[in-house]
RNA sequence: GCUCUCGUAGCUCAAAUGGAUAGAGCAACAGACUUCUAAUCUGUAGGUUAUAGGUUCGAGUCCUAUCGAGAGCGCCA
């Protein structure tokens, strides 16, 4: 929540300890017509005799505090407030300013995982799109955001494109991008069909885990090939890194890693893998039985890796749950191996499935590349506008790509629908900055956009979209506390839809009153900031016209 | 077989910590443009929240069972 409402909260602090209660003022959105929140944790003390004067108590301040309108009670014990506009009007921006995180963490955001030698591809979108928008909410109120691509640069997919090199005596400096994008499904597809090829392979990939020179310089321009694509790429969507750590930063690591952990009796050899001596169903498979590392392996070192060269308090990995396991079994081992108390967290998301319900293959040929789907949503925006410049399209193609994505929950699985993608009404991206420039165009036409304002002068809608508004703070917490995009996408599209009702309730420039003129202009400010805040938290980049 | 996730309007989805009359968008139907950008706005219709029990002042939300869907289950990542 904003400073406003948190002062609030927080002298309302000592009300339940009274009663010797361990518990906090809650503000609910409002579920019934005509407020704009509601308390609803003290009804469950309505038959309690200190019920009356703890109600009392808690009106008392926060009437007094001005935020709210005359707080409204009912019988059973809800209390429900409007927002006082006029006070707020005079300390609530929406911009950063308003939010003092006094237990501001440290968090590493691990999103984003692309595959050394593989374009990037629709199933990619999802947590780019996720990670970006949690890195900037959580930047956005306070938090110290640090983000690492997580580069799938080591282990079997790397060692089935050397030997597939190997095999058909392909220079690897002769390639380009293209070239190797071709590669990874023919020498995936070898691998599963060719047993000596397998064989190879999986020795290579052992000679890489050990630093075979020869190797690493092919492996070496295999990775600068395709990070030069990726950040060709991510240009376009928009997307960028602090770190571009790999798996293979942290290979080096292993050894010592695991020695420790024979020595502490926390791994034993089976079977010639190493396995974890925690008990667990199933048990976690810590090493090959070749000796070669796994996924875990490098989630492991990688831990250590950041812990002593980066720091942090948390961190979460943004990656799709059908990874769950993997998720549960790398934190628990964290604890068990006794690496640290901080805090990680799968935030996972739903599988992007394509328009039947299928899952998209992530180590098959024939998948979907990003830049595919970016190509079309750029040509079917521009049929319908095509007096645009490049630039305004390639933006609104970015809009729709990431609010179509984030204005569903993470969890849910995710039909891919390229008319849902490219939809122009409704809950979509380019509705939102349509709105926008609606309100950036309205504000250039207005001789004197600065005037002074001293009093509200407000009608049903004006009050509707103002106490929006003003709830900004609301839903960028619950999409913080919960890691969830989506109450922020929805909220984007409430205040669009609120300002598009506004705007054409009443024609502003023909207004001749000044003090409503100045309430509508205020107003379609606080909205413009609004919205562009809220679009910078989504990863949207505002147009400035279309 | 075991584990996990899920089931809400025709379709896609909301409803944090249990809270009042379950809300949006799309599609459908009916209306509003010599416009401060109609890529907009207004209205109508659409529900036994899979089913059956339970917990309590109160359940879409928690518990149990059943049905249905999806995912995962030591040598891929």
């Amino acid at each position: 929540m904003n400073n406003v409402i948190n002062n609030l909260i927080n002298s309302l602090a000592g009300e339940f300890k009274k009663y010797e209660l361990d518990e906090k003022i809650q503000f609910s959105l409002s579920k019934i017509g005509g407020y704009d929140l509601q308390i609803n944790n003290l009804v469950k003390h309505n038959k309690s005799d200190y019920f009356h004067e703890l109600q009392e108590n808690v009106i008392k301040t926060i009437n007094s505090s001005n935020i709210f309108l005359p707080v409204v009670k009912n019988d059973i014990g809800f209390l429900n407030l409007n927002l006082n506009h006029i006070y707020l009007m005079k300390n609530i921006t929406n911009t950063q300013s308003d939010f003092e995180n006094k237990n501001k963490s440290k968090i590493i955001f691990d999103y984003g995982g692309p595959n050394i030698g593989k374009p990037l591809h629709v199933g990619h979108m999802r947590t780019l799109n996720i990670g970006r928008s949690l890195y900037n909410i959580h930047s956005f109120i306070g938090n110290e955001v640090v983000s690492d691509i997580h580069l799938g640069d080591w282990g079997m997919p790397i060692a089935q494109i050397i030997t597939y090199l190997e095999k058909e005596a392909i220079e690897p400096q002769s390639l380009d991008s293209s070239q190797l994008e071709i590669i990874y499904p023919k020498s995936s597809e070898e691998y599963r069909q060719n047993k000596d090829f397998k064989t190879r392979a999986q020795e290579i990939n052992k000679l890489l885990n050990n630093n075979d020179q020869q190797l690493l310089k092919t492996w070496e321009s295999i990775k600068e090939l395709s990070v030069n694509s990726l950040k060709e790429n991510f240009a376009i969507l928009n997307h960028s890194f602090d770190y571009w750590l790999g798996e293979s930063d942290v290979n080096n690591l292993i050894p010592k890693m695991i020695d420790e952990l024979l020595k502490n009796e926390k791994i034993v050899y089976d079977d010639g893998a190493l396995i974890s001596e925690e008990d667990t169903d199933p048990k976690i498979l810590i090493t090959k039985s070749d000796g070669s590392y796994l996924y875990i392996t490098t989630d492991l070192a990688t831990i250590l890796f950041r812990q002593k060269n980066i720091g942090y308090d948390k961190t979460f990995y943004i990656v799709d749950n059908r990874q769950s396991l993997h998720f549960e079994q790398l934190f628990s081992s964290i604890k068990f191996f006794e690496f640290n108390n901080l805090e990680h967290e799968h935030i996972s998301y739903g599988t992007l499935n394509d328009r039947d319900g299928n899952p998209y293959k992530t180590r098959d040929g024939g998948t979907k590349p990003l830049s595919e789907l970016f190509e079309e949503t750029y040509k079917y925006i521009k049929e319908i506008n095509n007096a645009l410049d490049d630039s305004i399209i390639s933006q609104l193609t970015n809009s729709v790509l990431t609010y179509s994505d984030l204005i569903t929950n993470r969890k849910t699985d995710y039909k891919f629908d390229l008319e849902k993608f490219t939809n122009v009404n409704g809950k979509t991206g380019i509705y939102a900055q349509y709105s926008q420039v609606r309100a950036k165009k309205l504000l250039d036409n207005i001789e004197n956009n600065n005037n002074e304002l001293n009093n509200l002068t407000l009608n049903d809608v004006d009050k509707k979209l103002l106490s929006k508004l003003y709830l900004f703070s609301y839903f960028i917490e619950q999409s913080a506390l919960l890691n969830e995009p989506h109450h922020l996408a929805n909220y984007l599209y409430e205040i669009s839809n609120l300002f598009n009702q506004f705007y054409e309730s009443e024609k502003i420039l023909e207004i001749d009153n000044s003090d409503r003129l100045s309430s509508k202009i205020y107003i379609t400010n606080l909205f413009l900031t609004t919205s562009q805040n809220v679009m910078w938290c989504l990863g949207m980049t505002p147009v400035k016209k279309m």
